[in-house]
DNA sequence: TTGAAAACTTGCCAAATGGCAAGAATTAAT
DNA sequence: ATTAATTCTTGCCATTTGGCAAGTTTTCAA
């Protein structure tokens, strides 16, 4: 009944939400799949984000522009994330940053109007969105909160520590933005963290 | 049938959410009020925040700590806003910051337990929590971008301009890591600030 | 009302971070 | 395979921001 491809998107949905199969293939009917290159741009600034999108496989940025005009990361998103700017999504609003493919990548999507279908015709998959809104707010507050209680030093270690695969696929000038400093400070900064490794 | 005590709180929720009188009755009946003084600590960090608050009159800051171990201001909270560590509460988790009043608070709450009930009984109000965490989320994304966006001076001039009251009772040297500076560069900016204002 | 505490401003200095540029290393494209 | 482009590291220097302390003003409480 649900497609063998749609496997991953499927186990995404019941592990946050679980709900039966019937409900599960009801829902997971609307998502279609797309492809995107490296580089591609999934979202522009200045544009509504009419798209909620599902990661199964790939990595990408979201990024905006400093008061000096310089690029910062805002966002890494790597497979079995949802990939959307959910407050120009559900507000309507014009999106304040760019998410850009860093490699390619292997997407599920649906459209705001069609999101808003399910949600009234499977009200059980409303608790869903409620809960990857949860998490957003919650991801985005951690964020906040870490870049005033830990050091840039912290906040690179336990990036490479828990996601590792980063650092495979993105460019250290957009990590070192995004962990908050220039591409000159993080350089330094894995001098140290190479230093302290070897002494402890 | 609703008392006239509870018409800010009523007039909040309908702005946010219209509903029928009857049904608003209905979900106003949980929110029982309750009276801060200057100072008290409305949610501590570590404990899992367990109340909903609205508040209708006064002011709140929430704070935390930074690497150093100065206070840094996370929050402003004033008149008609849902006063909540909405991350804490609907996750169940320990807070990482404190919320205290900083004037004499006049509230309207409700525990956890009887939000999950009022959900669960009066779907109607489910979106009015959708949109309360919708508005929140963007309110705190807008804050991440315009830390990186702004300078701390237009994060001044924002603020002076769009919430003056704030100024009136709270002091600078909180407002100061709200802006993301220390109070002796709020002082600075404040000076440079008003000889901009007299030259244009 | 008066004294104490807290808040705010200002000057001086130190430290941290960034800008820039050069060179090395890696990656991509023809 | 070769060349070009991008990325990364490093040294040097300039700028910014913060720390500290003193002095002033304001607020709070007895």
């Amino acid at each position: 009944m649900i497609p063998a491809e749609k496997a991953p998107i499927c186990e995404f949905i019941s592990k946050i939400y679980p709900m039966s199969q019937e409900q599960l293939a009801s829902v997971v009917e609307y998502f279609k799949p797309r492809e995107f290159q490296k580089n591609d741009f999934v979202l522009e600034e200045g544009r509504v984000c009419q798209i909620y999108y599902f990661m199964e496989e790939g990595f990408m940025r979201a990024y905006t522009y400093d008061h000096d005009g310089n690029e910062v990361t805002t966002a890494l998103y790597s497979s079995r994330q949802i990939v959307c700017d959910l407050s120009s999504f559900f507000k309507r609003i014009p999106a304040q940053e760019y998410i850009q493919t860093l490699t390619d990548c292997k997407l599920w999507y649906i459209t705001f109007e069609e999101l808003q279908h399910v949600f009234h015709a499977m009200p059980y998959f409303r608790e869903f969105g409620r809960m990857i809104l949860v998490n957003s707010y919650a991801q985005l507050k951690q964020r906040m909160l870490s870049m005033l209680q830990e050091t840039a030093e912290t906040r690179y270690a336990k990036l490479i520590e828990t996601n590792p695969m980063i650092f495979q696929k993105v460019p250290l000038k957009m990590i070192a933005s995004y962990i908050g400093v220039t591409d000159t400070s993080l350089s330094r900064i894995r001098k140290e963290y190479a230093k302290n490794r070897n002494n402890n």
